[in-house]
RNA sequence: GGAGACGUCGCAUAGUGGCCUAGUGCGCGGCCCUGCUAAGGCCGUGAGGGUGCAAGCCCUCCGUGGGUUCAAAUCCCACCGUCUCCGCCA
């Protein structure tokens, strides 16, 4: 949710922000009616109820021969107090709709523009010349084959297509790259955090997932519960409705969790192996940090992302998305993608936002500050997921089919050096 | 799933239609008293919103949502949550 008072103060800032997302920058001034007609429906409904309050007070206190006569016209009152209240209602609604498709307010060095309008931040790691090395680099998904590590046939029998299984030395190396990233997590002093995957409205739309994107999510209609997309919606709603204190500095949390996704938009796109699936599992941080903080945070968490991508030792680079690809809570977001050599391009492993107090605004989370309370900045960041088995394998492939471990994923699977083909 | 009890300000509790504009205690903060780790006094102390240059004034919130009434923490209905017991499952 944006602010208000902001939006009145300065709303040149957010029609810019509106046209780099490539949104309608007129959403700017249809709010600023709607919120102007709110705020005078309600003053003259309180200014109603007001009067209606003293005058029933004075009921009791009347004497009995004018009791019947303010009576009446209490009653009348009454009548007129309702109608402007539903009137003051009805201005509100009408807000919260427009504000509701209403995205971030994205931050001022973000590339304006829509996917492919990224900018290149930095390069690690040079990728290999298979070619040089005298064979085809094979894709993960016959690596996972060979090694009898991923079996997505068999995924597809049991729940349909996008779904797999993780076997042998692939589920091994799923746990590994989890239980590294929560020692990652852990050395950086986060909270380690096993948290609820299914959640209710108020959370899911509270993080900012049942707007443009709500037919990616998951829905039980019987009990009206949302499968999460990532750990960052329960983190994000573990604090919800509180005051918190920041005074130590920022709240870290990494949560691990099954992540849900349905794909609806993505037909026919990553459809071989593991790359885009219903089900996977992730390590995420969750930062809540005061605003000031938020940028050297986001800073932080794309540290500890590259810390993460160093231990295994596949080629990435780092982007600076562009504001229309941006989900509408973030501010700022960084990808880091890993090189896919048997597609030769770049791969989402990680993705950090900065979401500033969009989402504690919405969410109520609060921290004290000079003269009452202000809303905090929430941030978030891939720290280990199960697509990370894809560029793992590839990169670190042989020409006869086996894959090296590598060295700091080592210690998470036993000492276990290599993966070698199954008979 | 069934039965019962409960849900009030950070915590504890009072409040069963108008004197609740929610009292009290604890905690917390400030000031005062007291020459020392004791004890006491006074004042203040929730959230959200509207309005105003400001001081202030006003509205909302007693688990949530409806309803009755001129008037609801209080009465009615539904739901949610917590606890206890029973059943079922592991």
């Amino acid at each position: 949710m944006i602010d208000l008072k902001q939006l009145r103060e300065d709303p040149q800032t957010a029609r810019a922000s509106q046209e780099a997302r490539g949104a309608d920058p007129s959403l700017v001034d249809r709010v600023l009616a709607a919120d102007e007609h709110r705020r005078a429906t309600l003053t003259s409904f309180e200014t109603m109820r007001a009067e209606h309050k003293a005058l029933s007070r004075s009921i009791g206190k009347a004497p009995a021969e004018e009791r019947a006569q303010v009576l009446a016209r209490a009653k009348q009152m009454a009548e007129e107090v309702k109608n402007a209240e539903a009137a003051a209602e009805r201005a509100a609604a009408e807000l919260d709709d427009l504000v509701a498709g209403f995205g971030n307010l994205v931050h001022p060095d973000v590339p304006a523009g829509g996917e492919d309008d990224y900018r290149v931040l930095s390069t690690h790691g040079t990728p290999r010349d298979f070619e040089d090395e005298g064979f085809t680099p094979r894709d993960h998904k016959e690596l996972g084959d060979i090694l009898g590590a991923i079996d997505t046939e068999r995924g597809a029998k049991v729940s349909g297509a996008r779904f797999y299984f993780l076997t042998g030395v692939g589920a091994r190396l799923e746990l590994a790259i989890l239980n590294a990233a929560m020692d990652k997590a852990l050395a950086a002093g986060f909270t380690p955090m096993i948290t609820p995957t299914l959640v209710g409205p108020k959370v899911m739309a509270g993080t900012g997932f049942l707007g443009e994107h709500a037919a990616e999510v998951y829905h039980l209609p019987t009990d009206d519960l949302y499968l999460v997309g990532t750990s960052e919606v329960p983190l994000a709603g573990y604090h919800a409705d509180e005051i918190i204190d920041l005074s130590q500095g920022p709240k870290r949390y990494a949560g691990w969790s099954a992540c849900y996704r349905r794909e609806a938009g993505s037909h026919g796109k990553d459809t071989r192996g593991i790359i885009r699936v219903h089900q996977f599992h992730k390590v995420e941080m969750f930062a809540y940090a005061r605003q000031e903080d938020a940028e050297a945070e986001h800073a932080r968490l794309l540290g500890w992302e590259q810390e993460m991508l160093d231990l295994i030792d596949v080629p990435y680079r780092v982007i600076d998305v562009a504001a229309g690809d941006l989900g509408a809570s973030a501010a700022r977001k960084f990808d880091c993608e890993a090189w896919l050599p048997s597609q030769q391009r770049w791969l989402e492993l990680t993705s950090t936002s900065n979401c500033t107090t969009f989402q504690a605004r919405r969410l109520g989370v609060r921290e004290r500050g000079a003269d009452g309370t202000r809303p905090v900045a929430t941030l978030n960041g891939t720290l280990g997921t199960t697509r990370w088995i894809v560029a793992i394998l590839e990169n670190h492939q042989q020409a006869d089919g086996s894959v090296t471990v590598p060295e700091g994923l080592r210690p998470y699977l036993g000492g276990l050096d290599a993966f070698r083909p199954v008979a």
